[in-house]
DNA sequence: GACTGAACTATACC
DNA sequence: ACGGGTATAGTTCAGTC
């Protein structure tokens, strides 16, 4: 039989000893089908240096003879055969030693540690990874497709599989994308508590298209037509699994689904002693422990849209929390509907409404969420050649090198093996190398500013110098490119090694696709570009990160240290042509135009473009109408990683001051803003003191709402691990005792409020937004007002506090005599 | 008990 | 344990006089 035919999940069984790749997908004709498959089973023994023939023929033979019996399981090696191959650059002769189970791969590993041995790879991939290097069937990519129709009982691992039709793979041919639409459904639960199964699932919201619906056991008077009333949780868990069934999506999707809601129905599940059918072949969600809980149902993707948007999304993102609400609000212009949370018994019969409300709402948003994200998710899973469900959970670190693990086959590289936990403790415990070079700017405020800066500055770098772990030299040799670093010189070979070059092909397609965006814009290129962008951007991270297979902390330093030389170059060329540098951090240069036109500098930027090495090139950032620096709090340097500049287009780019930091109350952020506005728009400081003073009266006269002066600040590990005791540790004291629970990771919120004694230390004044109490007026004024517009006053020479202090004195006085 | 520097902590920039 | 280093700045804590 044939059709065509889009691979979304994938997992394997055993079947007579033997793994089986299951792969779940669609056709053009939105049948839902499923394919079998086997590849090679090997691993790679890689010879030392020098190795006689008849040596290896006697390996060979003794490898062949290996018969193991593991966990109960009959395996044998099937065949050897010698390959010339390359390992980490290197040419090297290879034994391909196959055999009948992935899973026994590590067994034979330890049985063939012969002296003519060198290493042992390529084992530790996984079989879905190396079943896709294998046979090309790429995710997410259309094929048409030809196979035997098989049925429930040729093989054990597909029985009653709920799909259209299961195919044994005979041949595979990759097609032009054609459409797809996933079928989605997104789903919400509400509980009576946030630990995992101690409370009653209440209610349980499920979205698709045309589909709106909240499941309760929950009894109300008045009934809604999109709420459907079942008898009690036991119930509520059935109905869900057969909604589901019949919905029978490609996706389900949650937000902290991994964490929260599927780890929730499965204890309810067994706590009610019901089975949480919901795979395709019947089966309950299965959780696997990394650092995080990973919930996965088979035949349908299951999808934690916090895991994506917090590795692809969160740096670019404006919302102080990756909660739903926020993220919501960022992405859709919408955030949760209001509902005050109470323990299912003390919510009132009125109140039941909005509750469901409030439920149905939430999954409508993550539907909404997905539609908007679905294009990334997916070219993401193209790119990097895994699985949706490893895709979408994958951190930036692992996408890298999955995208490596796929590209090795043209540089005939064996894979090397992940780092274990001996190795990564080794690689945690040394120390830092040196980073980035910050200029210290001159505190000011500057007119005409032109801001130059690397495009994937620290990418470009590994490519143009050749930075890797495969190219790396403990001596120089006469053609080689050298970095002196704090530590010593650092060489590497000028031969062109895998990862640069895979590199530079990501750095090429990314300006390809981006070229080809401006040309004809749409989602799928843009995900496309987005996607390369984020993969160049994170390569030199990724050979810096201790878990990572071509970690080398010298091609990281080095990478460093040839990015902080070439743009210190930089820097002295501009100022050599009359410019003027600012300020300067990592990859990027700020410079007063000194009287030259837009033109000029544009041209200057060519030709400095045309200077550069490699495939280093700048771009320009943008053209500033003004731009300004202040001191440190303490001292008069200028502080670093702390400026605003006014866009020619009006608009404003704040780096680093306290507007842009979610731990200063809203009233310092706004007061800051506004002040840092009005000095750019106007120049100079006038009206920004009128604005200061006045808001300064409003507190004084307390006028100000509690809401403004909330300080928020994370709760980065749990309770008992501080040392000290600081004023959001209070907080979450404060909220543990009054009943609310609180986990790292929270956001505590809380103000200063006046205390009956003079206080001695912040948290001493520590009340929670609801508590009763009267804002410290005095707290307000000297940590969070004047600190955050102190610095910038000082650029026009206005001693803001010096000008409060004194009406100070002035009422003490007055008030004295009166 | 006031003062001071170090330690701890959170958050931002690129 | 699930990219990296650089930087500012607040609050507490411990030691000093």
């Amino acid at each position: 039989m044939d059709t065509d035919f889009i691979p979304l999940d994938y997992d394997y069984f055993d079947f007579e000893g033997r793994n089986y790749i299951r792969i779940i997908g669609r056709n053009s004709k939105g049948k839902r089908v499923c394919v079998v498959d086997t590849c090679d089973i090997y691993l790679w023994a890689i010879l030392k240096d020098g190795v006689k023939k008849e040596k290896i023929s006697k390996v060979i033979e003794k490898i062949e003879k290996i018969k193991l019996d593991s966990k109960g399981r009959q395996t044998r090696v099937e065949k050897v055969e010698l390959h010339e191959k390359t390992f980490l650059g290197k040419k090297v002769k290879a034994l391909k030693v196959f055999a009948t189970n992935y899973k026994d791969l590590h067994d034979i590993a330890d049985e063939i540690g012969f002296d003519e041995i060198e290493k042992r790879r390529g084992y530790d991939l996984g079989f879905t990874t190396h079943y896709i290097i294998e046979r090309k069937i790429v995710p997410c990519n259309w094929y048409d497709i030809s196979g035997d129709l098989i049925a429930g009982n040729d093989f054990a691992g597909i029985s009653n599989i709920e799909v259209d039709f299961c195919l044994k793979l005979n041949k595979s041919k990759k097609i032009e994308e054609r459409k797809f639409e996933p079928k989605i459904v997104a789903y919400d639960i509400e509980t009576d508590d946030i630990k995992i199964g101690k409370g009653e699932i209440l209610m349980i919201s499920l979205v698709s298209d045309n589909f709106k619906k909240v499941i309760t056991w929950k009894k109300t008077k008045k009934k809604f037509d999109y709420v459907e009333y079942v008898k009690d949780e036991g119930e509520l868990l059935e109905r869900f699994s057969e909604h589901l069934k019949k919905l029978s999506p490609d996706f389900l999707v949650g937000y902290y689904s991994d964490n929260f809601d599927l780890p929730y129905l499965k204890a309810r599940a067994e706590e009610n002693k019901i089975r949480l059918s919901l795979g395709l072949d019947g089966s309950e969600p299965k959780f696997s422990r990394g650092i995080e809980l990973t919930g996965k149902i088979k035949g349908i993707v299951h999808i934690d849209l916090l895991r994506f948007i917090r590795t692809a999304y969160s740096q670019y993102m404006q919302s102080e929390t990756m909660r739903l609400d926020d993220v919501a609000t960022e992405f859709l212009g919408e955030g949760k509907k209001v509902f005050k949370f109470k323990h299912s018994s003390k919510i009132k019969e009125d109140e039941w409404e909005s509750f469901f409300e409030y439920n149905l709402h939430d999954s409508v948003l993550v539907f909404r969420l997905f539609e908007k994200i679905w294009p990334d998710i997916l070219e993401f899973s193209r790119i990097i050649q895994e699985p949706i469900f490893e895709a979408s959970r994958n951190g930036m670190s692992k996408n890298v090198e999955s995208y490596i693990l796929h590209n090795l086959e043209k540089f005939d590289e064996i894979p090397e093996k992940k780092p274990m936990s001996e190795e990564i403790s080794k690689r945690m415990h040394m120390g830092k190398y040196e980073g980035a070079f910050v200029f210290e700017p001159i505190p000011g405020i500057y007119e005409d500013i032109a801001v130059f800066d690397f495009t994937s500055c620290y990418g470009s770098t590994i490519v143009t110098y050749n930075l890797s772990k495969s190219t790396f030299l403990e001596k120089p040799e006469k053609n080689s490119y050298s970095i002196e670093t704090p530590e010593g010189k650092l060489h590497f070979s000028k031969e062109s090694g895998f990862f640069p070059e895979i590199l530079n092909d990501i750095i090429e397609k990314r300006k390809k696709y981006k070229q080809e965006l401006k040309e004809k814009p749409d989602v799928i290129k843009k995900a496309r570009s987005n996607a390369f962008k984020l993969l160049a951007n994170s390569a030199y991270g990724y050979q810096g990160f201790f878990g990572a297979r071509y970690y080398l902390r010298e091609a990281a330093a080095a990478t460093a240290a040839f990015a902080k030389k070439l743009i210190k170059e930089v820097i002295e060329t501009i100022d050599d042509a009359k410019y003027k540098t600012v300020y300067s951090d990592t990859d990027s240069i700020a410079f007063l135009l000194n009287g030259k036109t837009e033109k000029q500098t544009l041209d200057f930027l060519k030709k400095l473009n045309s200077q550069l090495p490699g495939i280093m090139e700048l771009e320009l950032e943008g053209f500033f109408r003004r731009g300004l620096w202040v001191t440190k709090r303490t001292g008069t340097i200028g502080a670093k990683k702390k400026y605003a500049l006014l866009g020619k287009d009006g608009k404003v780019k704040i780096r680093g001051f306290e507007t842009v930091r979610r731990d200063w109350c809203a009233l310092a952020r706004r007061t800051q803003d506004k002040v840092l506005r009005l000095v750019l728009d106007e120049g100079d400081e006038k009206k920004s003191l009128e604005y200061v003073k006045d808001i300064i009266k409003k507190l004084k006269q307390r006028k100000i709402s509690i809401d403004d002066l909330i300080i928020k600040t994370q709760l980065k590990k749990s309770l008992e691990d501080y040392k000290t005791v600081s004023p959001h540790v209070i907080a979450a004291r404060k909220m543990i005792d009054s009943g609310i629970p609180i986990d790292e990771g929270h956001l505590i919120e809380y103000y200063i409020a006046e205390t009956e004694e003079k206080k001695k230390l912040v948290r001493d004044g520590v009340k929670l937004p609801n508590e009763k109490g009267e804002y410290d007026i005095e707290y307000y004024l000297e940590h969070q007002i004047l600190p955050a517009v102190d610095t910038i006053f000082q650029v026009f020479g206005v001693d803001i506090k010096g000008i409060i202090e004194e009406k100070k004195k002035d009422q003490n006085r007055l008030s004295k005599w009166m």
